[in-house]
DNA sequence: GCCGAAATATTACATTTGTAATATTACAAG
DNA sequence: CTTGTAATATTACAAATGTAATATTTCGGC
């Protein structure tokens, strides 16, 4: 069974992989400014996080510390699956083209690109 | 308003773009073998997808023609954003990596990747 | 023109997701 | 020990999604 982690929970995920570890509140606060999410709704977030074991926690005092139980690469990973599923292997190529007319990518990231590719054409 | 395919809808819609457009039963029919989805699943995504305003319909005799009203280069599109939204830019340069990893590209397909950064590098 | 088969349309129902509110628990202070 | 308060846990509820079943409509044939 693989654990399917939603875009609301991303976003509580990503401050989680941010700080390593959490308590509610401190994930509350980092999100205040980039969410207007009531308090009780970063909480039931983190209570399904755990509920799917995405997301573990142990007791500190009178909180919890929680923190991911699933690396964010793995996630990633995951995402690109899926991602790629839809789209299709054939689409890749058009999605790296739209891609990157839209963003504007730097000199060292392109050769980051690039450098991926030619060490893959070298192994074939 | 941005119109989203779920999963299972997009299932649906990958047809309907591979044939331009199709009757209720020949989507059925194409994705007999794909999927194991009963006839009545079928026919709920396309109406879903009617509903959405994702594919319109014209009569033709006692039988309904369904044709995608989105293409996929935009619906592909919006899934890139999203997804891209997700993993964050950051993201790009491993997801492609392991993403060539595990998956078999053909030498055809590499240089096209790279035709596109090098045109793309050629331009900045 | 009426009927049955085949389409479409409507309804169903469980799960997931988004977004909280309420209930309960448990520690810290008095 | 009692109590208030701050955490957590439970419950809520609507919309979306997956997956159909039932109801209704409508041709094509008799």
């Amino acid at each position: 069974m693989q654990i399917k982690i939603s875009q609301a929970e991303w976003v509580v995920m990503e401050v989680l992989w941010r700080q390593t570890e959490a308590t509610a509140n401190q994930v509350v606060e980092a999100l205040s400014n980039e969410s207007d999410w009531n308090e009780k709704t970063i909480r039931t977030l983190l209570n399904r996080l755990v509920k799917k074991k995405a997301v573990v926690f142990e007791k500190l005092n009178r909180e919890y510390l929680y923190r991911p139980a699933l690396s964010r690469e793995h996630c990633v990973q995951e995402e690109t699956h899926s991602f790629l599923e839809r789209i299709g292997r054939a689409g890749l190529a058009p999605v790296l083209a739209a891609f990157l007319e839209r963003h504007h990518l730097s000199e060292q990231e392109l050769k980051e690109l690039k450098a991926i590719l030619d060490q893959k054409e070298a192994k074939s």
